[in-house]
DNA sequence: TCTGGGGTCCTAGGACCC
DNA sequence: TCTGGGGTCCTAGGACCC
C-alpha cells in the first residue's frame, strides 16, 4: 500500500470536557456557563469553570470556593456511555483502525487513507465536523507522525481545536514544551528531573538516555528518552483487551463494622463478575485495593489455580484476603476498598455451571451442548473433556474457543 | 487540601523447577 | 553431592493515566 510521506499518519482524538459537554449537549440552560459534574469530587469541569481554575479530580469545596456560580450536576453515567459510543461510530466511520484509549478518547490510523481521502488535516476537520453533527459534542484532533506526539497535539488544540504536526518539524514543536507533556512524567519523575535543572523535553534530549538512566532507572530513561526524539514505535491497535477489571468505593472514614465491610466486597464482587461475564472474560488473580485514612495504600491479592468469573469463588477468595489484612485496617483505619481481577485469560471465554455427576451417563451430553453453545457465541471452542468429566455436581468451568 | 472510580505498566524479591 | 545458571510464576508496591 502507498502511503505518502510527509504527511502525518495518526490522529489523536479527544473530547472535550466530555462529561461537563454532554450535560451542557442536552441542557440549553448550562450552555455558556460554568458547570461541574459531580460535587463530592469533580468528575468533570466544563471550559467555563477550567477559566476560573477548577481542575477535574479536584475536591468540590475548592471547587465551589474558586468558582461559586458553578452549577454542580450529578454525574449520568448512562448517558456519557451512549454519547460515547456515538462518538466511536464516527471514528470507525473514517477508519477501521480504532483503537479506543478511554471513554473519551482514541487514536486513528488514516495511512490508509491519505490517497483518496488526504491530507491529515482535511480528514482531521471532517471528522470533528462529523463528531459534531452526529454526537453534537465538541472534539480536539492532533495529527502527527507517532501516536505520542499526536496525543500533545491534541492537547495543545484544546479546546475545540486542531493541530497538526508536519512530518520532519516534530523536535521543533516538541523540544520547547514541558517536561510534563511526557507520557510517564507525573508528579514523582517530574520533580526529580526538575531537580537535575531538566524542565523541557529539549532538556530530556539533550541529557541523553545513559545520564538519564542514572536518575530513572533503565525503563523509564529508554522511554523518555525515546519519546523526547519523537520516537514512538507503537502501532494504532484495534481492540486492545482488557487486562484486569475492577470495581472500588469510598467507605468514608470512621469505623466500619465487619458485617459492613463483608457486605461492601460481596457488592463489589458481584458488580465485577457481572461485568466479567457480560464481556465473556475469565481471570485467575483476585486483587483488593486498601486505602487508609493517612492516604497511604496497600494491595493484597490471591492468584486461583483456574480463571473464573463465577461469584462464589471470587467472594471466597476475596473474604480470605480480607481477612489477611484485618491487622492492617485495624492499624491505619480504612476509607476504601476495591476488587479488581487480573491475569485475564488472553481468550474470549465463558463460565458455565453444568450438573456434572447428577447422571454421570448424561455427562457427555451436556459437554456437547455447551461446547455447542460457546460454538455458536465464538465461531469455535475446544475443551479437554476428560479433565472435565466426572466433577462434583454443580461444578463450573470454563470454557475457551481455540 | 485530602476526594472518585476506573485502568496500565514496571520493578523486585522469593519460590520453584530444570 | 555440590554448585551454579537460567527461566517462570506469584505477590506486593509504586508511579502514572483518564
Amino acid at each position: 500500500m502507498f502511503v505518502s510521506s510527509g504527511q502525518p499518519t495518526i490522529l489523536h482524538a479527544d473530547l472535550d470536557s466530555f462529561y461537563a459537554s454532554v450535560e451542557q449537549r442536552d441542557n440549553p440552560r448550562l450552555r455558556g456557563r460554568p458547570v461541574l459534574v459531580g460535587g463530592g469530587v469533580v468528575l468533570a469541569a466544563s471550559y467555563e469553570a477550567k477559566a476560573r481554575g477548577v481542575r477535574t479530580a479536584m475536591g468540590g469545596a475548592q471547587a465551589r470556593y474558586l468558582c461559586p456560580d458553578a452549577i454542580v450536576v450529578p454525574p449520568r453515567m448512562s448517558a456519557y456511555a451512549a454519547a460515547s459510543r456515538a462518538v466511536f461510530g464516527v471514528f470507525r466511520n473514517t477508519t477501521p483502525l480504532v483503537e479506543g484509549i478511554s471513554i473519551d478518547e482514541a487514536f486513528l490510523d488514516i495511512g490508509g487513507l491519505l490517497t483518496i481521502a488526504g491530507p491529515a488535516e482535511r480528514i482531521a476537520h471532517k471528522l470533528r465536523a462529523d463528531v459534531m453533527r452526529e454526537a453534537g459534542l465538541p472534539i480536539s484532533v492532533g495529527a502527527a507522525g507517532t501516536k505520542f506526539l499526536s496525543k500533545v497535539a491534541s492537547a495543545c488544540a484544546k479546546p475545540n481545536g486542531l493541530l497538526v504536526v508536519p512530518v520532519g518539524s516534530e523536535l521543533e514543536f516538541l523540544h520547547p514544551l514541558p517536561i510534563e507533556r511526557l507520557w510517564g512524567v507525573g508528579k514523582v519523575t517530574s520533580a526529580k528531573l526538575r531537580r537535575y535543572g531538566i524542565t523541557t523535553v529539549g532538556d530530556i534530549a539533550r541529557t541523553g538516555e545513559t545520564e538519564l538512566a542514572l536518575v530513572l532507572g533503565r525503563a523509564s530513561a529508554r522511554h523518555l528518552y525515546a519519546l523526547s526524539c519523537a520516537r514512538d514505535p507503537r502501532r494504532v491497535q484495534p481492540r486492545q483487551k482488557r487486562r484486569s477489571m475492577g470495581a472500588q468505593r469510598a467507605l468514608g472514614r470512621g469505623e466500619h463494622r465487619p458485617e459492613d465491610l463483608d457486605a461492601a466486597l460481596m457488592m463489589l464482587v458481584d458488580r465485577v463478575c457481572r461485568r466479567m461475564r457480560a464481556a465473556n472474560r475469565t481471570g485467575r488473580t483476585i486483587c483488593l485495593r486498601f486505602r487508609f485514612a493517612d492516604y497511604t495504600r496497600a494491595t493484597r491479592s490471591h492468584t486461583l489455580p483456574q480463571p473464573t468469573a463465577e461469584t462464589a469463588s471470587v467472594l471466597a477468595a476475596a473474604r480470605t484476603i480480607l481477612s489477611s489484612a484485618r491487622p492492617l485496617i485495624t492499624a491505619r483505619g480504612l476509607t476504601l476498598i476495591g476488587v479488581a481481577i487480573g491475569n485475564l485469560d488472553t481468550r474470549d471465554g465463558t463460565q458455565l455451571t453444568l450438573p456434572f455427576g447428577d447422571h454421570p451417563e448424561d455427562d457427555h451430553k451436556l459437554l456437547d451442548a455447551a461446547v455447542d453453545g460457546v460454538w455458536n457465541r465464538f465461531g469455535k471452542a475446544s475443551l479437554t473433556r476428560g479433565a472435565l468429566l466426572g466433577r462434583d455436581p454443580g461444578t463450573s468451568v470454563p470454557l475457551l474457543p481455540d
